[in-house]
DNA sequence: TAAAATTATCACATAATTATCACATTAACG
DNA sequence: CGTTAATGTGATAATTATGTGATAATTTTA
């Protein structure tokens, strides 16, 4: 889901805008012109944001560069056909990408899409590991269990992480405690046990990918 | 060593690549198309699958979502220049890296030694050893017999994993205990027996390897 | 600073493992 | 072949380890 401002003093054209970006699951704000363009991205964080090169107050080149000071938000431009010179300058002065009137809905959001992922390595390069119906995004230090997100403790977190790096080895108490508590906890080898349990527990059906190795640890069995 | 797929219709991209990654000590196997590539993934473990996205039969995309079904191998995708959509989907579908036609090899190497660095840091080092149907697992801690998981006790496993790491040598009943059991066991020699007992019920038609040295002790032979 | 969330520890319940014993079986040796 | 010593084995009591709920201590958040 991105967040997406499209600024055009044509409602129609945001109007388009909106309903197949929302078809697509992403959040759209709108501006009627460039000033207010300029206001809205300053005080919010976009994915992206759509400018008509043709707008009341400030035109869609100021308003980009205007932006462009404080934000470093990718921007695409849309203006009318055949302004050839627009184009280019367009993408002098910092647009992503730059489309021309009449367009495509589809072909719009496909940019966006497009532009969003290229600004975003680490979206693409995030490190997801799934095992059946549960998926743990080392990246965003989330995990999802049968795609509904799971709400863990920082232990939790911590712990199943470094299991998971560590998957199909036996790993002790000690081994754990010094890895995920730090080498200066000095506490109960138990409180594992403890942590265990509750990681379990959040993790429903997929607890069976934590066995119990009697006499020594655990480890993440996959 | 990483054992690789390539999947690939153009035979010399399969073999620069071949070519490179055993320059570099790596194991490589080839597919002409993705039916091809999709039956070797779900026989074999690889570390790494190089996918072409343009392949007779089935294509990369479609290969990957079907290897997914069941494997969590990396993959990496490779298409042609200017195929912005097929790198988006190429994400979107769980590939975890993706190179544009023409790629330099030394680029693909470097990104297929990266995901499998970040995919499983460890899983290389894992210590196995087989004797005919019986794997023993030393990381793991775990032992199968004919692909079926044994279910040992502490103990049991102790006692094995010693007598394996001793294999074909005598060992006495002092020396079981004082190694397997700890120097500072006062109890009764023929513990060990009812051990050896215990573990060759688990070893099954394996129990064969467990050897008695009348008057001595026992020796895992092979 | 108070409230909420998280974490560590404890105590007890439950389950699994271990050591020992008694008796059965086997091998070695004259 | 019979005797003897050693090993195999089933049963079981004793021990140990883990699971878990409750709670205290700590940290984070509002």
């Amino acid at each position: 889901m991105y967040k997406i401002l499209v600024a055009d003093d044509e409602k129609n054209i945001r109007e388009v805008l909106r309903e197949y970006a929302e078809f697509e699951g992403h959040e759209v704000k709108e501006a009627v012109d460039g000033m207010q363009a300029v206001e809205m991205a300053k005080n919010e964080d976009f994915d992206i944001i759509i400018l008509d090169v043709m707008m009341p107050k400030l035109d869609g080149f100021s308003a980009c560069k205007e932006i462009r000071k404080t934000k470093n938000t990718p921007v695409l431009m849309l203006s009318a056909r055949g302004e050839e010179y627009d184009k280019l300058f367009g993408f002098e002065i910092g647009a992503d990408d730059y489309v021309v009137k009449p367009f495509s809905p589809k072909e719009v959001l496909a940019r966006v899409n497009a532009i969003i992922k290229r600004n975003q390595p680490a979206a693409a390069a995030s490190e997801i590991v799934k095992f059946e119906g549960l998926e743990i995004n080392f990246t965003a230090r989330s995990v999802t269990i049968d795609g509904e997100k799971a709400n863990l403790t920082p232990k939790e977190y911590d712990l199943l992480f470094y299991l998971v790096r560590n998957k199909n080895i036996a790993l002790t108490r000690d081994k754990l405690l010094s890895e995920v508590w730090g080498y200066d906890f000095f506490g109960d080898d138990r409180t594992i046990d403890t942590h265990i349990k509750m990681l379990r527990n959040n993790l429903g059906e997929y607890r069976k990918f934590i066995v119990t190795l009697r006499g020594m640890g655990y480890k993440f069995e996959v």
